[in-house]
DNA sequence: GCGTCGCGTCAGGGTCGCGTCAAAGACGTC
DNA sequence: GACGTCTTTGACGCGACCCTGACGCGACGC
C-alpha cells in the first residue's frame, strides 16, 4: 500500500485530501505543521509527500530542503501563491511538482500516481531484498523463480505462496496459523495436514536430501521455520 | 550534456524554447509532428522530452504511450487546454508533468530541471534497451517491430501491447492481473480468457514451435513469462 | 509396554485452468 | 452498404493442481 504525507495547516484542505486519498486505498498520515511534517516523514517513510507551502512554524522551502537532505521521497507542493518565482524555488529546492490552489482533485491524484509511479521501475529491482541465496538454490522473490543447479524450478501456486511466506520470515519460526491462514485464507487455521502435504513437496523439490531436511524445519507443534 | 527533445507545431513556441535551451547548454532537437517526434526520440535517445499536446499528425496522448512503450524519458507536456480531464488523461498515460499555456519560462525551465534531476541518482548511463534478441526473433520497442528471419511480423495493437507488457519484463513473472489491467485496462482483472486467446496468437507468430513455447512461458495459475 | 499425538509419505479422484478452434460482434475503410 | 480486420465470446478436451484419506513412524506420557 502507498502511504502519503499530507502536510497542511488548513483542516479542511486535510480532511479533504484524507477522505479522497483513503478511499482510493492510500495510508495517509497528516500533519499541520513543518516540524510534525518532518518528525511523520521520519517516522512513517511515505511514499510521496504532499506540501503546503503556507505552513505556520517554518517556512515550506525549508520543509523541502530538509527532506531533501536525507531523501529522495517525491514531493509535491501545493500552494495558493502563483508567483513564478515561488515555483522556482520550491522546485528548485528539491520538488517534484507546483499545483497552484485552488486545485482539482482529479487532476492532485493523477500528479500524485505519476509521481509514485516513477519509483516503481526501481521498486521490484534492488530496492528491498528480492533473493535469497542458499548453497542449494537460490530464490529470487521479484521475478518469482527458484534456480537450482542452474536449471529453474517449477512450482505450483500454492507452493509459492508458501515459500514466499517462509523466505519473508527467513530465520524466524511461523506458527502453522499463520501460515494457513496466509496461503489458503483467514478461514483456515487447523488444516495442518495441508501444510504436511505442501511442505513435502517444497522439501522435495529444493532441498538436497528431502527427508533430512536443512532449510525448511519443522518445529513440532509450532510451526515452520526457513534457514538460509 | 543533458539532451532535450522538443515537440511542438508552433514554430515560434519551439524557437523561443530552443533558445532558452541552448542558452543553458542543453543540447536541443526539435519535431514538429508525433511521427517526427518518435522517430527522433527513437535515434537521439533524449534525457526529457517537452511535448505539445496538439499536434497535427496524431494525438499527443498517442505520444505518450510510444514512447512509454520502451523509456522511462521524463516527459513534460505543455498544452493550452486546461481541462481536468486532458491533464488526468496525459499524466496516467505516463506523463510526469503538465504545464498550461500560456506557461513562464522560468516556471518551465525549473520543471525541466525537476524532472531531469530525478533520474540523476541512476547514473548517466542511461541505458533503455530498445530491442530484445531472441535466437529466433527480434523485438525492437522503439520502432514497434518485430522481425523474425528477415521478415517483419504483423502483430495487432493488442497482440503487440501484450508483447510490449511481456518483453519490458523479460525473465520475470507477469501476473495475469496485471497483464489484463496493462493492456485491457484497469476494469479488467479477471477475464483471463483474453489472455490465453492473445498468447496464442503471440506464440503462433512468433514460437517456432507454438504448442511448446520457449519464449513464452505459462506459470499455471499465477501468469506469464517472457524469456529470451 | 501401550496408547496417543503429530508429522511425513503416498496415491487416487474431482475440479479447475489452460490451449485450441470457431464463430459472432465491433470497427474502420473503401 | 459491403468488405476485411481485429476483438470478443463460447464450447470442448486435456492435463495439472489441489484436496483427501490411509498408513507408517517416532516422540512422549501414563
Amino acid at each position: 500500500m502507498t502511504r502519503v504525507l499530507v502536510v497542511d495547516d488548513e483542516p479542511q484542505i486535510v480532511r479533504a485530501l484524507v477522505i479522497n486519498l483513503k478511499a482510493r486505498k492510500y495510508e495517509v498520515d497528516a500533519a499541520a505543521d513543518g516540524r510534525t511534517a518532518l518528525d511523520l516523514a521520519a517516522s512513517r517513510h511515505p511514499d510521496v509527500v504532499v506540501l503546503d507551502l503556507g505552513l505556520p512554524d517554518m517556512d515550506g522551502v525549508e520543509v523541502i530542503r530538509g527532506l531533501r537532505g536525507w531523501t529522495r521521497v517525491p514531493i509535491l507542493v501545493l500552494s495558493a501563491r502563483h508567483s513564478s518565482d515561488e515555483k522556482v524555488q520550491a522546485l528548485d529546492a528539491g520538488a517534484d511538482d507546483y499545483v497552484t490552489k485552488p486545485f482539482g482533485m482529479d487532476e492532485l491524484l493523477a500528479r500524485l500516481r505519476a509521481a509514485v509511479r516513477r519509483l516503481e521501475p526501481f521498486g521490484p529491482g534492488e530496492d528491498d531484498v528480492t533473493t535469497v541465496e542458499t548453497e542449494g538454490f537460490t530464490v529470487d522473490l521479484a521475478a518469482k523463480k527458484v534456480n537450482r543447479g542452474g536449471k529453474d524450478v517449477r512450482l505450483t501456486p500454492t507452493e509459492w505462496h508458501l515459500l514466499e511466506v517462509l523466505v519473508r520470515n527467513t530465520g524466524r519460526l511461523v506458527s502453522q496459523k499463520q501460515l494457513l491462514q496466509e496461503v489458503w485464507g483467514p478461514s483456515y487455521g487447523t488444516e495442518t495436514n495441508y501444510l504436511r502435504v505442501y511442505m513435502a513437496q517444497l522439501r522435495r523439490k529444493l532441498e538436497a536430501d528431502p527427508s533430512h531436511p536443512e532449510h525448511f524445519l519443522t518445529e513440532p507443534g509450532m510451526g515452520y521455520r526457513f534457514e538460509k
